[in-house]
DNA sequence: CGTGTCTGCCCC
DNA sequence: ATTCTGC
DNA sequence: GCAGAATGGGCAGACACG
């Protein structure tokens, strides 16, 4: 099936608001072809079921394996209680740090498919699942899950650096034999035939429990239900440990809605009021910047690059584009061009992919968040930092102030459970 | 044949 | 992925 | 509150170059 280029994002809003109004309907009708949307992610399609058959030829849309369903995601919220207030009842699940995968079983056909969070299809991704037809009891399934890779050994999960190597089209089956994958199960989307997006979640995970069949490969993910705040602190604390990635916490009367809608599904991975999963910040020097493209042209600069003293040289760890408002990034542009150099300074390592359009004198300090250190293959100091951005300008600090090489390698330790 | 660089309706 | 911004 | 548009690290692949 071709999916055009209009299946996510830009256009569809119009081209439904187009057919809204065309067939003289209102909010209502609008609804209905966001629910279609939903289950047949093809405004072509969709536009030319009205066209032919009008309104009414929607109800006939129905979910089916091999057509992908919208993925629902989760909204960001880092306080317990907030997360309670706006969900009542609510179950809290680990949040897993691989690739999210979304699983479409049909026994009759004995077709085995799977789509990305992006509706992408990657079925040739996942040899392992050939075998589902002795796991899952039922015919036609659609099943939405996270896949991990593990250790054979000690049946840890591993790095999202190692999972996401399986993303690749030659040596599929060598890697699948190397670092193989678990499916970690958190929804039924279809059974047989039959939608089960309306159904609240915990009538979903019924149908979960009763559907999946337990095994090395693929696993009914475990949930815990409350109410209490304290609870969810508890159990994101557990997961923390236990070396996932947070927590995520659905309420537990909630619908399968697609994208990120209201306060259904919410995730948590930094302590309550941090502003990272990384335990502290860095403080670090800003090397150089980019000039950025589209709205950040017109003020000079997109991203900035940051790194530390290591040894006689100062080394890159980070690019940051993200945390500063419009008004600082023309504010940082203007001082940072004063200390503008031509040339690289002679005691910058940085490698060839990160040089940026313009190098600075290391002079200006900010305070950095992220969610990880992780080795780096790019940044000169064999180390960078997942999810960079800015919390503040530290004009209170030289560049003899920021953070050192030795403090960031125990934060990194730390990291590593 | 290796190495470097760049790209992806990419994954996060 | 995170964050900011205009609606 | 929501969608859109900026931006991050890093993987495999494709391609250029020597």
């Amino acid at each position: 099936m071709v999916i055009g280029k209009l299946r996510l994002g830009f256009s569809e809003k119009t081209i439904f608001d187009a057919l809204s109004q065309m067939t003289s309907g209102g909010k209502s009708l609008r609804k209905e072809l966001d629910n279609t949307f939903q289950i047949y992610p093809d405004p072509g399609y969709i536009t030319q079921v009205v066209k032919e058959r009008g309104m009414a030829g929607l109800k006939n849309v129905r979910v089916k394996t091999g057509v992908p369903v919208v993925p629902a995601l989760c909204q960001r919220l880092n306080n317990y209680r907030e997360i309670v207030d706006k969900m009542g009842e609510a179950a809290v699940e680990r949040k897993y740090d691989g690739t999210r995968v979304q699983i479409h079983f049909n026994r009759l056909k004995n077709e085995i498919r799977t789509y990305t969070r992006n509706l992408e299809e990657s079925s040739p991704m996942f040899p392992e699942l050939f075998q589902m037809n002795k796991w899952i009891m039922g015919d036609e399934v659609i099943l939405d899950c996270e896949a991990v890779g593990y250790d054979k050994k000690t049946g840890k999960v591993l790095p999202f650096q190692i999972t996401i190597t399986r993303k690749r089209k030659h040596g599929v089956a060598e890697t699948a034999k190397s670092i193989p994958l678990r499916f970690f199960v958190f929804d039924i989307l279809s059974l047989n035939g039959r939608s089960l997006i309306e159904e609240p979640y915990f009538e979903r995970r019924k149908f979960l429990t009763k559907v999946v069949k337990k095994n090395e490969t693929i696993v009914p993910d475990e949930y815990f239900k409350t109410d209490d705040p304290v609870e969810v602190q508890k159990l994101h604390d557990k997961f923390l440990k236990e070396g996932f990635e947070g927590a995520v916490i659905k309420m537990w009367n909630g619908e399968y809605l697609p994208g990120r809608q209201g306060w259904n599904w919410v995730k948590i991975k930094e302590a309550e009021g941090a502003s990272g999963k990384l335990s502290d910040t860095l403080d670090l020097v800003i090397l150089g910047y980019n000039l950025g493209k589209g709205k950040r042209a017109g003020f000079g600069m997109g991203a900035f690059l940051v790194g530390l003293r290591r040894g006689e040289s100062w080394v890159s760890i980070a690019k940051v584009g993200t945390g500063l408002t419009d008004e600082e990034f023309k504010g940082l542009k203007i001082k940072l061009d004063k200390s503008k150099t031509k040339e690289k300074p002679k005691d910058y390592l940085v490698s060839g992919s990160l040089v940026p359009d313009v190098w600075v004198e290391p002079l200006v300090v900010v305070e950095i968040a992220a969610d990880e250190i992780t080795k780096s293959p790019n940044h000169a100091g064999g180390i960078a930092l997942r999810f960079p951005r800015l919390i503040k300008f530290r004009e209170d600090k030289g560049p003899k102030d920021a953070t050192t090489w030795k403090e960031v390698e125990e934060i990194a330790k730390l990291s590593l459970n």
